[in-house]
Formats: C-alpha cells, sequence, structure tokens
DNA sequence: CGACCTGTTGAGCCGTTTCAACCGATGTGG
DNA sequence: CCACATCGGTTGAAACGGCTCAACAGGTCG
C-alpha cells in the first residue's frame, strides 16, 4: 500500500483518475516532505530539480528584483501543482507559508513519467491552463486598478480560494477567514507598500466593510461593498 | 496536398514534429483567416468557440474592467497558440494588432484531437508552460518597476522578440525595430498612461539611449544604458 | 485647406510611497 | 517579576511619481 492511497489530496491533485499501477509508480518515484512555514522550496533561477504537488499548506511563488524588490506570482493551495517541469531553471522561487506537506519528485522521473501518460500530462495542461488564466486577471489587478481596488479584490480572492480547505462540496465563499499572509506579503502580491495596504484595511474596518478581529483574520460584513470597491 | 505542407509556421507552432496522417486530419479540421489590424478574434468572456494558430502578424490578448480600462495581458506572434482549449469561457479578448493571418480551429474539434495525440498535448504544454514564465515575469513589471524600468525592460524585451520574424537560425535581439503597437498599446502593456509613455520615449531619446526615426520605429544606441535602466 | 488622428508637451493635482515615530503583543534575561 | 528588546503592524507628515486635463504639433486624407 503506497501513500497515495490515504492522500487526502488524491482525488483532487493531478494524480485524480490514475489507475493503480501508474499510481504506484508515481509512488515509488515521490517523497513526502514537510516545509516550514518561511523555509525555501525551489529557488528563482536554479535549476529546476524538483517538482511537486502541494498536500497541506500555502506556498508562495515569487519573483526578485537585483535590489530586492519581490512579487509574489502565484500562490499554491492543496492539490496545486509546483515546480517547472520540462524547462531547464525554475523562474519563480517556491516559499511556504504555513507549515506545509509536499508530494516531490525529481524532474527528471517525473518528466520521464509524465511523457509516458498522457493522462496525466493532460491533467497538468488543464492546470497549467486555469492558473494561466488567473495569473491573467492578476496583470489587470496590478496594472490597472488602485490601492482600495487591489484590497477589495485581494479579499474576495481569499473569500473564494479559502473557502473549501477540505472536501466538502463547494460551499461558496467563506464570510470569515485566516490570511495565510504578512501585510508584507499581501504587499508583495498586490505591488504595493506595507503601509498602504495597512491603511487601507484600516480604512475597511472604519467603513464597516469588514472586521479585524486579528492580525490574520478577516471577516466580511458587506460583501457586496466590497464587490463595488473591487472594481 | 494540404495548406499546412507550405505553412511558413510548420515547424515551429504546435504542429511540429506531427506525422503526415496527423496533419492531415489537423489540416481538414482547420480553416484559414485573415484578420485585419484593429480586428477582433475572441471576445473576452464570450464561450470559447475557437482557437488558432499564429500564422502571420501580432495580436493582442488583453482584459478589461466594467469602466473601460484595458490592460494587455499577452501578445502573440507567429507560431504562438491562441484561445482556451479545454475551457468553457475564454478569459481574454484577442485583437489583432497588424494584418494577420491565423489557422482556427473549432474548440470542440480541437480538444477532441488534442485529447487522441499526446504529442500535440505535449507541445501545448510545453507552450502554456513557457506562457506562464512571461506572464509572471511580466507581473515583476508591472507590480514592482517605476516607468523608466518599465518603458527599458519593454524596449528589450521587443527587441529579442521581433529578432527573427523569420526562420533563420537565431539571430540575437535586434538593434532596431518596427513597433506593433501604439502609445496607447504599450501603456496598456505596461499599465502606465498614454502621456507617461511617451515621456520616458522622449527622456531616452534626449540621452541618446535610443533613436526614434518614427512613431513606431526603434533605434537601440545603448543597449547597456537600456539594461541598467531595466532594474 | 481644414478635419482628424496620433502623439507630444506642459501645469497642477492626487495617490502612493517614503521616512519616521509609535503601538501592542511576545519573549527573554537579569 | 518586571525592564527591555524584538517583531509585526499602524499612524502621521512630507515628498514624489505618475495621472489628469488641456493645449499643441505633425501627418494623412478628404
Amino acid at each position: 500500500m503506497s501513500a497515495c492511497d490515504t492522500c487526502i489530496v488524491r482525488n483532487r491533485a493531478i494524480c485524480a483518475g490514475l489507475e493503480h499501477p501508474e499510481i504506484t509508480a508515481l509512488s515509488t518515484m515521490g517523497r513526502r516532505r514537510t516545509v516550514s512555514a518561511g523555509e525555501p522550496l525551489i529557488w528563482e533561477d536554479d535549476d529546476s530539480l524538483l517538482v511537486a504537488n502541494v498536500i497541506e499548506g500555502v506556498l508562495k511563488l515569487t519573483t526578485s528584483t537585483a535590489d530586492g524588490r519581490e512579487q509574489i506570482v502565484g500562490v499554491a493551495y492543496p492539490s496545486d501543482f509546483i515546480g517547472r517541469p520540462f524547462g531547464q531553471t525554475s523562474a519563480a522561487s517556491v516559499v511556504a507559508l504555513t507549515d506545509a506537506r509536499v508530494c516531490v519528485f525529481a524532474r527528471n522521473d517525473f518528466d520521464r513519467f509524465a511523457r509516458e501518460h498522457p493522462e496525466l500530462e493532460h491533467k497538468l495542461l488543464e492546470r497549467t491552463l486555469a492558473e494561466l488564466d488567473r495569473t491573467r486577471a492578476w496583470m489587470m489587478l496590478l496594472g490597472r486598478k488602485s490601492a482600495p481596488e487591489k484590497i477589495a479584490t485581494f479579499l474576495l480572492d481569499m473569500s473564494e480560494r479559502l473557502a473549501d480547505n477540505g472536501c466538502m462540496a463547494h460551499t461558496g465563499p467563506a464570510r470569515q477567514f485566516t490570511l495565510p499572509f504578512s501585510r508584507q506579503q499581501v504587499a508583495d502580491l498586490l505591488g504595493l507598500t506595507i503601509e498602504t495596504v495597512s491603511r487601507q484595511f484600516t480604512k475597511l474596518k472604519a467603513d464597516g466593510v469588514v472586521a479585524l478581529p486579528s492580525r490574520r483574520d478577516v471577516e466580511i460584513l458587506d460583501r457586496a461593498a466590497l464587490e463595488m470597491l473591487a472594481g
């Protein structure tokens, strides 16, 4: 019996739908690993040596400039795939935001296996296309939205993404949730400074749009207002 | 003999490497089409009815807000693939920037064909992964770079992308080229206003970094300076 | 020639950043 | 046990970069 048999993202990750012999083969290639909050898993511009499935936790994908500015270019949740298959170098660093568990594969092995299993490649393609859609929507935010719009859009997005971490049927957007991000990370995600993020949060709170019971907790009091603000 | 046999992007598009019977099958599904500069090919949020290969010309992928702000989220050059396979709606509009020729497929047909031909799906996956890398690099620009840095990065990027439109071996970045964009489109690509773009161009010219013989023509006089400015 | 379109230039304004001080929670060592 | 440092976050004041609005320039086309 492989670790996959009890994997909690087994039915949502790219492994979903693979037949038993394939799962077994994948299982022997993969290795479970934990990554502590703040710990890197992949370095930008490094040789792309490994890919992984996220089992539990949240990780950020970032790119940086020479002078240290950072932009979060993606966020990986459970069942998401990370790393750069079929490429020599990875374009982004991957760092855990929360303690996380991942299922890692040597890129070589994974590439070879994927090429031999079209069903897996198809899943990967669907995922990559969806991620590209999301990324493009985020470009709109980065290039054209104001700070209040960015924050509102961000909160609505979080409310959807963090809704069903479990395996239940789709429950709709969450009214309250805990951000996996510090203020600095929210800033890096939205292309703002930490101070601007803080001020916008305070403003939303003052206007009664959200409640902020703690640093990381958000409760949406007036979703319609947020949607209005999101632009 | 199918149109594919004489297709000028035959060896660079996703069709590359397909065996003859497959090419023939694809050929019967596809249809050549011309798109005039400014003419749309796909509408944002519409049902995703068609996908295409770019044969000649340049097209922009854009998303817009309700109040009319626009962000260019991608640019398609010859041999690039456009449209959203395996999805119900397309997340971006596609509009020709120059007169263009494309090879279009009904999305249904293409999806079915792709699923039956792993080699094609693999090509599509590689392309999509590369596009995702590029898109993420652009997020860095949108979120974290200043106007001068954006313009410098843009010019360097153009210089590479427009280098070998032909089929010759890689010739390195172009020293001079013709932009397929109006000032407004450059602004929409960089998340700036048209006035800021214009001022930055003027500044680069005044500093002797580039020459601008006409509205659309650029000649890079001091590449090192541009690379410095690009941040 | 005049209308029109694209792009440039100027002046002033506004939003975001910058820089700095402050706050509250957490943790530590004397 | 309490002074004290630390860390993440908030708040304030001022500077600045890019935006807005408006006028103007250069081509092109009727």
